[in-house]
DNA sequence: TATAAATAGTGAAAATATTCACAGATATTG
DNA sequence: CAATATCTGTGAATATTTTCACTATTTATA
């Protein structure tokens, strides 16, 4: 969140900021700001607030954003071949290796520099690649099935574009949902538990 | 996340579940779900854990979801248009009643049953309609400007899916965020900070 | 039916997270 | 250059969340 937030400053031109003008901007509270910043050490400059590059700098060192790491994407539908094609994961320092379908079909008809493999490839693929992150684009039926051979084939994150929650039994992944229903449900409830004005 | 594991549960025609068993489904602790729960009275059966559609009869009506909400799509590129299209929000109690894009010549050639009109009327259909949700989808420059609009017209929540941080400034609006590349940029912080094994 | 196993609810304890308040440092201004 | 305003870092105080431990109840079993 305070990442992106530096990257708007840098385009913006703005080179400094202060906690407050920060919490304002995210809608979170300066002193709150102040104390999970410093656990990066002491990077604010007292009087004039923080250092955007430099924080930037900061936060990509400790939350591992400065090596690249490789992604592939799973169920190239409508959804993952839009993927294929998005232009923001190389410059945010994500590499998409490889994608994925069950239908060989549909393999053969996509148009990408990535190299598109059939499913049954993706264990092999993943393994010889050393793949760490994976996007699940595919049916929610076959999302979990995906997961289990993406899981027992070493892959370390999961961001999951189906509507099922994936279950990781013992394996140590982390799994996000981007699931635009799921979001509205959050909003809705949001607005019934603080009917406000 | 635990509601959409009752419809998950329903599909699969089981209808009763434990703390504990659901604590498995979720990686969530059992006593943490069995506070949670218990939020909404007493609706478990001690010896035989909860009775699925009631549990998710129960979410539904203290969250909110039992009343259809109107939601609007601003932005009718690749995403917004496929959006328009998507079978989704009408079963899970939302209804898309607008699509708006500030480019005349796309709106004149999207075919499709939902109103779609120019950004200028933007205001007042979603006051005319009181519309309470909007997902926008336009480029991340235009995000922030959208937003605004959309607050001053009176929305109540954003899913926003351009890479930016929306600003809602003293208005009482809720955003979720939705982009690929944070996601995985989460993904990769959790990896670096717990590099487990 | 008696016994064992499973399960929710819940007060209390422990762990986390947030907020407050202020010292000390830097910048700004007239 | 002195006075004022701004700002971070941080210990202490609160508040919140999570975990634990146990009771009471229901279900399953033999």
């Amino acid at each position: 969140m305070v990442f992106q937030l530096c990257d708007e400053l840098l385009l913006q031109g703005q080179t400094s900021i202060s906690s407050t003008g920060m919490g304002k901007r995210l809608g979170v509270a300066a002193h709150t700001l102040r104390k999970d910043l410093n656990c990066l050490g002491e990077i604010g400059n007292t009087g004039s607030g923080y250092d955007v590059s430099r924080l930037r700098f900061h936060l990509a060192e400790n939350l591992g954003f400065s090596e690249v790491r490789k992604a592939c994407i799973v169920g190239l539908g409508r959804l993952g071949s839009a993927l294929l094609e998005y232009d923001r994961f190389t410059p945010s320092g994500f590499s998409i290796v490889a994608g994925f379908d069950a239908n060989v079909n549909r393999i053969e008809t996509i148009r990408t520099d990535i190299k598109v493999c059939p499913a049954y490839e993706m264990a092999d693929v993943v393994r010889r690649e050393a793949i760490e992150l994976a996007l699940i684009t595919v049916p929610g039926p076959a999302a979990q099935g995906v997961a289990d051979a993406l899981m027992d084939a070493g892959i370390k994150g999961i961001v999951n574009f189906a509507p099922v929650v994936i279950e990781t039994g013992a394996f140590d992944v982390a799994v996000r949902n981007m699931d635009v229903v799921n979001e509205m449900r959050i909003l809705a409830s949001l607005m019934t538990l603080n009917p406000d004005k």
